[in-house]
DNA sequence: CCCGGAACCTGAAGGC
DNA sequence: TGCCTTCAGGTTCCGG
């Protein structure tokens, strides 16, 4: 499920592929894979386009071309890009196959059929509807806490809300609520200072960790060479229902929080 | 504004 | 073996 750590890695290792390519040919083989504008207009203004950037914000890769639109492509629970020589055939749910002028192809492979792409006039519309970047300056403890002052809402609901903080997913709060020692179902105006801080650290360890390994491939996410990413192998409790707290034993429990199923060790994590 | 739940999708997994 | 049901989840939309 790509979160920030697997959209870092999908920009950081497409991008020696793509920058300074000129797009040749476009190919939708989902209606409504294109939201806006509509698919005939996206194929027109993607044709014949050159590559001039590879940006992430939030889990949105975000690609400039010359022309000055932005080609934004949110992969959501289960899409991948993958590069491959033009001869190769494209892999089982291809979604829309991008070709270049080096004779490589981009395969936009999506099993759900949740993944979406715009095309842009201004990224700044978009920039706007999401909270900072937890790994960038402005994002702080005192940030943090702003953000989990007067709510009563779960401090998980607050952590994957986008329009808060940009990124996190539902497995990375998970792993960042254990490391912090933080029930998910914890008030979010309940988190004393000291369990802020403690928060802020885990989530910025938690998703530097992810991109050190690659993302995590759970289901369904690949890197652009079509190998998998190992951050799955260092989590602590996320997808682990029912193994041993890797801090003191404790099964794993799974509950279901905002209709996402949640992890954590109901000994190292107490609600009251 | 705030909050929470349904809808979108379909492969995979579990039940009988 | 096979049919059926349920589950997974990021974002958007909608109702309270």
């Amino acid at each position: 499920m790509p979160e920030l750590p697997e959209v870092e890695t999908v920009k950081n290792e497409i991008s020696p592929y793509i920058i300074g390519r000129r797009i040749t040919g476009v190919r939708v083989m989902w209606q409504k894979l294109v939201r806006e504008p509509t698919e005939e207009e996206f194929i027109r203004r993607l044709a014949g386009q050159l590559i001039t950037n590879v940006e992430r914000r939030g889990k949105y890769l975000v690609i400039s071309l010359a022309s000055g639109d932005y080609w934004i492509i949110h992969l959501k629970m289960s899409g991948s890009l993958l590069v491959a020589p033009g001869t190769a055939e494209p892999p089982k749910y291809t979604q829309a196959i991008i070709d270049l002028d080096n004779g490589s192809r981009i395969f936009f492979r999506d099993p759900r059929k949740f993944g979406r792409m715009l095309l842009l006039k201004d990224r700044d519309r978009l920039f706007r509807a999401l909270g900072p970047e937890p790994l960038l300056p402005g994002f702080t403890p005192d940030v943090l806490a702003r953000l989990a002052a007067d709510r009563d809402t779960p401090i998980k609901a607050v952590l994957i809300d986008q329009a808060r903080i940009a990124g996190i997913g539902n497995m990375y709060a998970d792993e960042a609520l254990w490391e912090a020692r933080i029930h998910p179902l914890r008030p979010a105006r309940s988190l004393t200072r000291g369990e802020i801080i403690r928060l802020y650290d885990a989530i910025r360890n938690v998703l530097t960790d992810a991109i050190r390994h690659k993302g995590a491939s759970i289901v369904n996410y690949y890197r652009p060479d079509g190998s998998p990413g190992t951050a799955h192998d260092h989590f602590h409790v996320a997808h682990r229902g029912g193994a041993a707290c890797p801090r003191c034993g404790t099964p794993i429990q799974r509950i279901v929080v905002r209709g996402r199923g949640t992890y954590f060790c109901p000994r190292c994590q107490v609600l009251s």
